[in-house]
DNA sequence: AAGTGGTCTAGACCACGTC
DNA sequence: ACGTGGTCTAGACCACTTT
């Protein structure tokens, strides 16, 4: 039998692709409350089963964050829970401090083959770079390499990375109103080289781990391509199999 | 207020857990199809959608797998997609060839001060070691030194090992009947010694990922210690962060 | 045609947080 | 007391697979 929909999409689905647009259109912003099931169903015409099954996904991709008895509100790298969801370092000692972010170094450049492959660009459009530090308990434990779209982040400057407490995904949400949805990390083992084993405090040679990060927005636009050399001394990589 | 329930379950949970009590007890093989939602919803005496919530979270867990008109099946590791679920390695050109695992030696033990703890026995429990080699077309990527407690495992030799076409976790489910549901892993980068890097045919020094795994059955009973040393040269250690 | 999981609805009630 | 999300039910219908 020839099939009657090869395009069928469930209604809870359609909602979905609704609730997305509007998030993405900055209808409501990260950290408060979007409308009540009873609200969006009225205003979709459907019922509250519909879109609570579309919010149930929305859940468990973390774009959207359920609080019985309060509401229903949109996920923010702003909550010091969202820390550790991109960053899987964890102490040997099971120490819980929170890492410190140094930035060491920001300019402007032009894409090169490497940057514009990963990030969805033109050959030699405009980028900036930045080189931070990561310290846990002042220990610096990763060195990383931003890579990021210029004309995505207007107007951002050294000063400005100095100047913010908090995450850069916090500032990047914050400042330019860009939300990092989900990324994909390449990790590999290296050799420490000169510069990286002074900024790390580690002899030449150490092995390190080689962490390249590509992240995504709504869209599954990349907005961000970083490589991360980890001291993995007193450290590790913690990854959850399900 | 006090809470008038501080231990309330909701109805479906306690689905949840009959059925998994079921499924640890074998009533079902893994590969084989459970009672429909009718069925299951008349045993339990429930309605069909409380079955369906159940049977939804078991799925999310990838302890079933739902297929559209034909039924539900409890989830195998004989199923070749479910390889790639704990093996994150991908070769660096794409190449989709699946590995082979050589087994390099099998011997049996007593648990040290490191394997009984994270093994959850006690010191001095016999334990089976076993060292493998994993290719990717034909070239060594993967040395694991792998640490199982010896009362779960009878019977199991080097002959065993070499006689199975087939992951390790497709052999300890078929013939022990033991189900691996999760697993965790600390990853690190060291360097090679004398004896890896003649296994990975790479030079002593060479940097290595160092990936610790716990593996986890019904009841997060810890029932597989391993330590594998990666070679990044051709690959790399795939993470997906959502 | 029959059986399975998948969707959608409408209504009742519960647990939680706030007023 | 009220509003929110969370649970549970019962029934209708849809999509997919097999007989």
């Amino acid at each position: 039998m020839a099939q009657e929909s090869p395009t069928f999409s469930p209604l809870y689905r359609q909602i979905k692709t609704l609730i997305l647009q509007a998030l993405e259109a900055g209808e409501w912003r990260p950290g408060q409350a979007i409308p009540s099931e009873q609200e969006l169903a009225a205003r979709f015409s459907v019922s509250q089963g519909t879109v609570r099954k579309a919010i149930d996904e929305m859940a468990a991709e973390n774009l959207l964050i359920r609080k019985q008895g309060k509401g229903t509100f949109v996920a923010s790298h702003n909550d010091p829970r969202a820390l550790f969801r991109f960053l899987r370092l964890v102490p040997m000692d099971g120490d819980l401090s929170h890492p410190q972010s140094v930035p060491l170094d920001c300019w402007r450049a032009k894409a090169g083959q490497e940057a514009s492959r990963m990030l969805g660009i033109e050959l030699g459009a405009p980028i900036i770079i930045v080189r931070r530090l990561l310290r846990f308990a002042q220990k610096p434990v990763v060195v990383d390499e931003i890579y990021l779209p210029g004309d995505v982040f207007p107007g951002l400057s050294f000063e400005a990375l100095q100047d913010w407490n908090g995450s850069l995904y916090s500032l990047f949400e914050t400042r330019f109103g860009l939300r990092m949805i989900r990324a994909q990390e390449r990790i590999r083992a290296v050799a420490a080289d000169r510069s990286t084993s002074e900024a790390l405090k580690v002899p030449e040679g150490t092995p390190l781990l080689s962490v390249e990060r590509v992240t995504y927005t709504y869209g599954d636009k990349p907005v961000e391509w970083r490589r991360g050399l980890y001291s993995t001394a007193e450290h590790f990589y913690l990854n959850e199999l399900n």
